[in-house]
RNA sequence: GGACGCUUAGCUCAGCUGGUUAGAGCACCUCGUUUACACCGAGGGGGUCGUAGGUUCGAAUCCUACAGCGUCCACCA
């Protein structure tokens, strides 16, 4: 790694040069982008195992690992897929250039019932009625994994074109053999420990897609609906309301407050009124969820068709009868009378209320807003129906195994959602931003039993056998004759939930609740980046499945990332058109420009804009960098690899190695704290203000400053890499690598070397950049003609550092002053001052360019007066303070001393204005 | 109904545990073809930090209430 011993100077620095020449004025991305990523990617260091040791020999020990959430194979990477890629690949790199053994593992997402959504829609636009029934299951899943896999092709390409390192050669699928495996066996290992069951419950239908839904796949949707106050029948003595009145014929009860005196009487009697033809047994119960408030302060009990009613019906002793009336095709059953059989349940409540209105047994009726649930995906009002299903049982109490790992103590009785929340509260598992733990625990405290089986097909197939009433778990098809496997699919989620163990080998690497291979090296991961909103279908379930199979979290920190808005912050989406694809920008800005807008103003938890303008901006910044770097190698002929920090020789050389070192120190630690944003933000400032606009312009009058600039741009190309990989590989490849092998990737962070410049450096460069500034002020505001130099006069306040000659060699070509006169303070009586001049102050510091005529002497007039009249009322807001003897007696010395300071300075400024504006008489 | 978050320059946002004459980028105005960069450089204008109280020597920063916006959860049959 050392090219010290490379060829003379003299023709390094020639080649250089013409090198320089040839590299175009603007960077291009289109040109080098994908062959560099095929570089990487044969050099296989994105894969941990390969990764070079350390300097000095030292082994890479400690692991740094991210599973990457598998996006979903449906289509094509959104930015929001970009924007995790960033991320991720940020924390992965600057891991990996740490010394880390850096693992970013990569994967789709079979995405069960998404992804058969999506092709049942492409076969219905190709003209089929109903593609299920018309193709059965085989060649309609045929259909589904051809899909799958042409779209999973897409997704790994633009993966890779977003520059993600991460190691292909351990790619996972959530929907391939070992993924079964780790599913089959985490099924029956629930089961036998009971939390897997199969149960007659309410659950979530979708009667447009045919399948259950988990609650998280649920969403309210508010609408507005009929509110209809009436009796079921004459001779029945109860007032009831519902929105719903055709699943009143599955009514088994009418539930009061027990402490309503209005029913009271009736409690615990039944009746037998009839219901629209239908006759119905109606117990009067009492519950206190029943808010007597509403409405009549009386409802109708549908244990059938709603939870909260099963709920209630639960309760009761005996427990109320469940008469389901409505069918999974979504229409009345056979259940009810004749004449609303087949009916849509809208169809059955029109007719309802007319035949309730001709009856004479409508009471009222309301138009009120009401929250309808329907599904997620798709959007279709979703029916609550009985149904035999497989479920996880959340609350249920059960003993941790004894091959689990102890961090959670084994053998001891607790449930899922314990140990759920136990992996957040113990702190094992942080969560960024923090405030989303909170969300978390109220999740996690309203959760009730899971549906994990669905009726779509593709998907994985429940690992239960059926025999007439004999049911046996397990991957294996039991011997003997007459078993068909269980038809139904699991949730995508149950697969999911498993992605930070399954990917690394488990179960086949976990026997007797030792780790080993991958699972050993990399489990727990690091870091799970992933979008907010996916909180509780994913991040609380890989917790759930984590610690009940492994006992050990599946991440230290999950890192939620906000939803990608437009520029006027609406979501995107197809219909408003203002949908930003990363590729199509990564191709008219650059990869890096993108990965930047993603991570730069971007904060955990918070939704983001974005906008081709501001990707604009930095592809603006990647090509400022590359000129940068065009010019150190055409102005430092000695350009090299860097040994060691180089010996400071100027002011500049001093500043500017103090603030590198402050911007690595503090990039350093922010990136370690996974504050993303700010360091880039840091880095910027630091490369686009003092290396560009003060440093460079400095190395230009200065001269000699190969090995600074070698030290430095080396420093900075590392530091950005992780933020924008393929520039600054690009960079460095026609810089310092040793050869084709040598790359930026895997070079080691630079490391803060101390402080160089002391506080009196700082502040002479401080005041150097103020003087120049103040001229420059000067001249643009006389108007002065841009190439013309006019002698300055710079006279040093009392508490101004001196300013020694190089510098003001500095001060007069960067502000294009002629001869400067300066005096260091108390210095200055000899010193003329100039009869006609134009004057300002830098600080305490007057700086007075000379000038034949004034442009405006009424205009200089008015502008020194202004800022007289602010310094004159900085000093009376000044005195105030230090007058007051609450202030002097209260506040700490340093805030007094420093507040001392500003009053005299400001008084400086004052007397010194004065004296300028005596002067313009 | 409950919880959480946001409200700082025309726009997008920084301002960590209270002490800056309140910052940046974009946009705007003026000037500039100086051999890294016009995807650039130099200079400039622009904010009583949502409102009202409170705590404090001192509040954009802490507390309370209110308003507006947003998100999540629950859901009254």
């Amino acid at each position: 790694m050392s090219t010290e011993n490379a060829a003379p100077e003299e023709s390094a620095g020639a080649a250089q040069e013409s090198a320089a020449a040839a590299l175009p004025k603007a960077y291009d991305p289109k040109l080098v982008e994908d062959a560099i990523y095929a570089r990487w990617e044969a050099s296989g260091l994105f894969n941990p195992d390969n990764l070079p040791d350390l300097e000095g020999g030292k082994k890479r020990s400690e692991p740094f690992t991210i599973m990457m959430p598998p996006p979903n194979r449906t289509g094509i990477l959104h930015v929001g897929h970009a924007t995790g890629n960033a991320l991720q690949d940020l924390m992965i790199r600057f891991n990996r250039m740490r010394g880390k053994r850096a693992l970013w593992l990569p994967g789709t997402d079979h995405a069960a019932i998404a992804t058969q959504v999506k092709v049942e829609g492409i076969l219905r636009e190709q003209g089929m009625k109903n593609p299920r029934r018309e193709l059965g299951r085989e060649k309609f899943l045929e259909e589904v994994v051809k899909f799958a896999a042409d779209s999973g092709k897409t997704i790994v390409m633009q993966t890779r074109k977003m520059g993600a390192s991460c190691d292909w050669s351990r790619e996972a699928y959530t929907f391939d053999d070992a993924r079964n495996r780790a599913v089959n066996r985490l099924f029956e290992m629930m089961h036998e420990d009971g939390l897997i069951e199969r149960g007659d419950r309410i659950v979530n239908w979708d009667p447009k897609f045919q399948t259950t839904l988990s609650d998280d796949e649920v969403e309210m949707k508010e609408t507005v609906a009929r509110f209809l106050t009436f009796k079921y029948d004459r001779d029945f003595p109860i007032v009831i309301s519902s929105t719903r009145p055709e699943t009143k014929f599955g009514d088994t009860a009418v539930a009061v407050h027990p402490d309503d005196a209005r029913y009271a009487a009736f409690v615990g009697k039944t009746f037998t009124p009839t219901f629209c033809g239908q006759k119905l047994t109606v117990r009067v119960i009492a519950d206190r969820e029943v808010d007597p408030e509403f409405g009549t302060g009386a409802l109708g009990v549908t244990p059938a068709h709603s939870m909260i009613d099963a709920d209630m019906a639960a309760r009761q002793s005996p427990v109320l009868p469940t008469v389901q009336v409505i069918g999974t095709d979504g229409c009345m059953n056979d259940a009810v009378p004749e004449e609303y059989r087949g009916l849509t349940v809208k169809e059955a409540r029109v007719k309802i209320e007319a035949a309730l209105q001709a009856a004479g047994l409508l009471i009222a009726v309301e138009e009120i807003k009401q929250n309808l649930p329907v599904a997620e995906r798709g959007g279709m009002p979703v029916e609550q129906l009985p149904m035999k299903q497989w479920f996880v049982r959340a609350n249920k109490e059960f003993t941790l195994r004894q091959d689990t790992l102890g961090m959670w103590k084994k053998g001891e009785r607790t449930t899922l959602k314990d140990l759920m929340r136990e992996a957040v509260q113990s702190g094992q598992v942080k969560i960024m931003p923090e405030q989303f733990e909170k969300v978390y625990f109220h999740w996690i405290d309203n959760l009730r039993d899971w549906c994990i089986s669905r009726q779509i097909w593709f998907g994985h197939r429940v690992p239960a056998w059926h025999r007439g009433e004999e049911i046996v778990v397990g991957a294996e098809k039991p011997s003997g004759d007459g078993w068909e496997q269980d038809p139904d699919t699991l949730d995508t989620w149950f697969s999911s939930g498993s992605w930070t163990f399954s990917t690394l080998g488990w179960p086949d690497k976990y026997a007797g609740g030792v780790k080993e291979g991958d699972l050993a090296k990399f489990h727990p991961t690091d870091v799970l980046e992933t979008g907010r909103d996916i909180l509780f279908f994913w991040i609380a379930r890989m917790i759930l499945m984590s610690t009940y199979a492994l006992g050990e979290v599946p991440f230290k920190t999950a890192y939620l990332h906000g939803l990608v808005r437009d520029e006027q912050g609406r979501k995107m989406s197809k219909s408003l058109g203002n949908i930003i694809d990363p590729l199509v920008v990564s191709e008219k800005f650059g990869t890096d420009a993108v990965r930047l807008s993603l991570v730069l103003g971007n904060s955990p938890g918070n939704d983001m804009r974005i906008s081709e303008e501001k990707i604009g901006y930095f592809r603006n910044f990647t090509n400022k960098l590359w000129n940068i770097a065009r010019f150190v190698m055409m102005s430092a002929p000695g350009l090299a690899r860097p040994s060691g920090r180089p010996e400071p020789k100027t002011l500049a050389d001093r500043w500017i190695l103090a603030r590198l070192d402050a911007t690595i120190a503090s990039v350093s630690d922010d990136l370690e704290k996974l504050v993303l944003s700010r360091p880039g933000e840091t880095l910027r400032d630091f490369t686009w203000n003092d290396l560009a606009d003060w440093y460079l312009e400095i190395a230009k009058i200065e001269g000699g400053k190969d090995e600074m600039l070698s030290y430095v741009l080396s420093a900075v190309l590392k530091l950005w890499h992780p933020f924008m990989p393929f520039v600054t590989e690009e960079i460095w490849a026609h810089t310092f690598a040793a050869g084709k092998d040598d790359f930026l990737m895997v070079a080691e962070w630079p490391v803060a070397t101390g402080a160089v410049a002391d506080e009196s450096d700082a502040k002479r460069f401080t005041k150097l950049q103020e003087i120049v500034t103040t001229i420059r002020n000067l001249r643009s505001t006389h108007k002065v003609e841009p190439g013309k130099r006019v002698d300055t006069y710079v006279f040093c306040g009392s508490d101004d550092a001196f300013i020694a000659e190089g510098e003001l060699k500095i001060i007069a070509t960067l502000a294009k002053a002629g001869q400067i006169h300066a005096a260091a303070c108390g210095k200055s009586e000899g010193m003329p001052r100039p009869q006609h001049a134009a004057s300002g102050m830098a600080g305490t510091t007057e700086v007075l360019i000379s000038l034949e005529g004034l442009v405006d002497p009424a205009a200089e007039k008015a502008r020194l007066q202004k800022e007289y009249d602010e310094a004159a009322k900085y000093v009376e807001v000044q005195s105030r303070k230090l007058d007051n003897a609450d202030f002097v007696a209260r506040a700490p010395e340093k805030v007094i001393a420093l507040e001392r300071q500003k009053l005299a300075d400001a008084k400086e400024k004052a007397e010194k204005l004065t004296a300028q504006l005596d002067a313009l008489k």
